[in-house]
DNA sequence: TTGATAGTGAACCATGTGGTTCATTGTATG
DNA sequence: CATACAATGAACCACATGGTTCACTATCAA
């Protein structure tokens, strides 16, 4: 099961990119177009040597594609290495709305019950 | 808009609750059933106090609810406060969705080309 | 050739993270 | 009561993170 490990890391790698408010601005801002280092950093009001790094943290996790034409390197959603991935991602969107379809019954549920039911006292 | 500025400290907290292979199994394992901070260490071998750390991150991302009884604290998964969160989860459900969405198509795209065009060089 | 421009890398800094040990508190139970 | 058990908090540790500055390289344009 050596594979389970990849995959562990990989996640890791994913949620951790995703856990910082400036890489999510700069996934929806690529989500409109591609960009250079330059304009992202002009964006997020930050060094190019920090932009670079934020960077890096989203190509290492598969999120974004780079590639440098010249002196400029352009940054892209990252659609490269896909089909590898396509086998967890629908994975995780199938665990993930399991988990979320549960929990939208469960929440129609207590609404229904709040309502019916208003007077009853927790404890 | 300073709802926002909880919005992505929320998101923030939760990803970063993620981005973490115990936390991770920890969830799985509440999924399952409720579980002590002592059935937690144990199984991932861990100390209670590091196990208890962990419990605090899911609890402050909101992903585990936690009640102690006596001298033991029963961890569960987090179904309280969920009404405040539905808003945001559907939200970020469609948001991947539809990315996710655009990918298949574009994958299967570039497989059809691929299979039709075989030959075809890039740049 | 000479600037200006875009990016890179090394070094540094403050803070956060994942874990430990040790001491302490509160709760069961013989 | 006495002892064991569950959890907690403080303090510490090594290492990661998010940012900076500074020096450097490579490329574009006049």
């Amino acid at each position: 099961m050596n594979h389970m490990v990849h995959y562990q890391a990989r996640l890791d790698a994913t949620f951790a990119a995703l856990a910082d408010v400036t890489r999510r601005g700069m996934l929806e801002r690529l989500g409109s177009s591609d960009a250079s280092i330059t304009d992202l950093a002009k964006k997020f009001r930050m060094t190019l040597t920090g932009m670079k790094k934020h960077v890096s943290v989203l190509e290492q996790a598969g999120l974004v594609t780079t590639e440098k034409i010249g002196r400029v390197r352009t940054c892209r959603l990252g659609l490269r290495r896909l089909e590898e991935e396509a086998a967890w991602i629908e994975q995780h969107r199938q665990l993930w709305s399991a988990r979320f379809d549960a929990l939208d019954e469960l929440v129609e549920h207590l609404k229904r019950k709040e309502k019916t039911d208003a007077k009853r006292k927790r404890r």
